[in-house]
DNA sequence: GTGAAAGCGCTAACAA
DNA sequence: TTGTTAGCGCTTTCAC
């Protein structure tokens, strides 16, 4: 980081050769005690620490990992990201975090990009790639896969159940006697990715449960973002949608969806009950405090690190078991409570 | 990242030197086209791409630099990191991020980490250090602060307006008529760091408007998130503590207040209005909007990385310079409207 | 316009 | 127990 010395002087100063140094510095056993003191006094007096690159250089390693993510403003992946690191570092690994903006031709680069070669493999949570892209994620690095916009690819996969885990919440709101459950933050024709297999888990509720499904208290949108939850919730009730219910797909879009129906006047959970998707920190914090679906976020972020690891150390893949899901489980809050029976 | 191809194999594959590969790669104008050709289809067949760590040795720098905050899953440090990190790719640079927690051990060992080698510089926003510890960071890598936790190091700092822009807020609270305003956030007997400057900022807008200070309508909590607010806010009522307004020393802390406040049958603004402090992307979309400072985050990041910048290409600092204050704003809000005259 | 060779700082065979 | 030496893959004088 800084012209600092070297094995070379710390070995001229000690008067002995670099590799005693090496062995000291690397806590090598057999050194005899008189020799070991005075490298180490060399060390102390040079303020001596190890360049890193050149280590690295030669081990092949850098100890370091990449984490690729829209954004970390995005309060999910903030919290994904701090999770990450928090279990990078127990695992003796840093972790360098890339933005994508959920951008797909930035995405596709980024697998591409030489900077990449700073570190030793690569947490990819994909927003904007799809199915088609899965050839890209042929790379020749070690790579774990986050999210649900790619399936079959040819590398580890850590995803959610997110059809089960919607249709779960959605079930719930049936039983609480809910039957016109809007949704926020639809993605037009999707079928994979977050926004198409939630759909799908809500729309297997109402099916079960001889609902119809409504394309008119479906809002599309996306971004999942607080303004665009606020707005389309601003939408939904500009066209006169009747519901009784709300879905948002992530609480960043159900926080907005929810500020949206207060400002205008409807109580929630009185009026309309609402409930989000990831278990924000935030969500135990709004007003009313939000109900949600808890994806797992720090078993997602615990077996990323532990799988990239050990694709790192070599392991190859169990062909069988490429594909994690992480456990879920609902969060029932004040914005849609558990009705006393 | 992976084994894969050298400079020596291209030069063999392309029947040249691996300076002609070199100079091809790196652009190097005098090259007949033909030999040019013949690299490039080498490079192609093999699929090679240079080996960062070993240019990084080469060169002395890594192109890359560390981030370290305190938790990126405090809004405000993963808005300042999105912010950062977009910064430093603009400027060719991609970002390492540390938590430290926030915790003064954790920061100082940091400071001293081996880790730290693989990059070339830190932006550093500490928590925990205090101005007793000024002497670690007088460090060999080129190092810029952020924050209020130390002054007068030997370091460039970047840090806010915490005092005047406190004062504005409360004397705009002043303006609107509110007497009797809490503060939630406080830090026992601190004087520099966030808290302390903010609240002599508030207390210089009291004196000025000839109210009397009183620390019972002050809630002292040290970490600065939803539920401590929520927490401060809850104890406040309890205590049968009196107010018509409430300055949290942070968003976070200032929608956890709110929340409790509305939990026990409040009205914002009717009843209490609330300020904040970060302006997040969440303060304008809670219930109701939330009235608070807007720090130039976005200003912050991208002096920091400049600044950084131009120590990392040699650039001496000039003494009289290295603290830079951020330009701030209140942004106004529902949770404390402007009052129509 | 291209090649040969030194060396960035370190680790690890292999010797002594 | 310690020293010598050969690279890791690249950039960069300095020749030709």
């Amino acid at each position: 980081m800084a012209v600092s010395a070297t094995l070379h002087d710390v070995a001229r100063i000690a008067g002995v050769s670099i590799k005693t140094v090496s062995n000291v510095i690397n806590g090598y056993p057999h050194i005899r005690p008189a020799t070991r003191e005075r490298v180490e006094s060399a060390i102390a007096e040079l303020s001596y620490t190890p360049n890193q690159t050149a280590r690295n250089l030669r081990s092949g390693r850098t100890g370091a990992i990449t984490l690729a993510v829209p954004d970390l403003s995005l309060s999910y992946f903030g919290e994904l990201a701090a999770a990450v690191i928090h279990e990078a570092e127990r695992a003796g690994l840093v972790v360098l975090v890339e933005q994508t903006g959920g951008d797909r031709s930035r995405e596709i680069e980024m697998l591409r990009s030489p900077r990449l070669k700073l570190t030793d493999g690569l947490i990819f949570s994909p927003l904007g790639m799809g199915q088609d892209d899965v050839d890209n994620l042929s790379v020749s690095y070690p790579l774990v896969l986050l999210g649900e916009r790619i399936f079959d690819g040819p590398v580890d996969h850590i995803t959610m159940h997110n059809v089960d885990s919607t249709r779960e919440a959605t079930e719930f709101l049936i039983a609480q006697g809910r039957r016109r459950i809007a949704v926020v933050g639809a993605h037009k024709g999707e079928i994979v990715g977050s926004a198409g297999l939630r759909l799908r888990g809500y729309r297997e509720a109402l099916d079960a449960a001889g609902i119809a499904f409504d394309d008119d208290i479906v809002a599309y949108t996306t971004l999942w973002h607080r303004a665009n939850g606020a707005r389309s919730m601003r939408q939904l009730l500009a066209d006169g949608a009747k519901f009784d219910a709300v879905i948002g797909l992530n609480d960043t879009l159900a926080l907005g969806a929810m500020r949206a129906l207060q400002e205008t006047g409807r109580h929630v959970p009185d009026d309309v009950v609402v409930v989000g998707y990831d278990d924000l920190d935030e969500a135990q914090y709004s007003i009313p405090s939000l109900t949600t679906v808890d994806p797992g976020r720090d078993w997602i972020a615990r077996t990323a690190v532990t799988t990239l690891q050990r694709r790192l150390n070599g392991e190859s893949a169990d062909p069988g078991a490429l594909r994690q899901f992480a456990p879920y489980a609902l969060r029932i809050r004040e914005s849609a409570p558990q009705k006393n029976a």
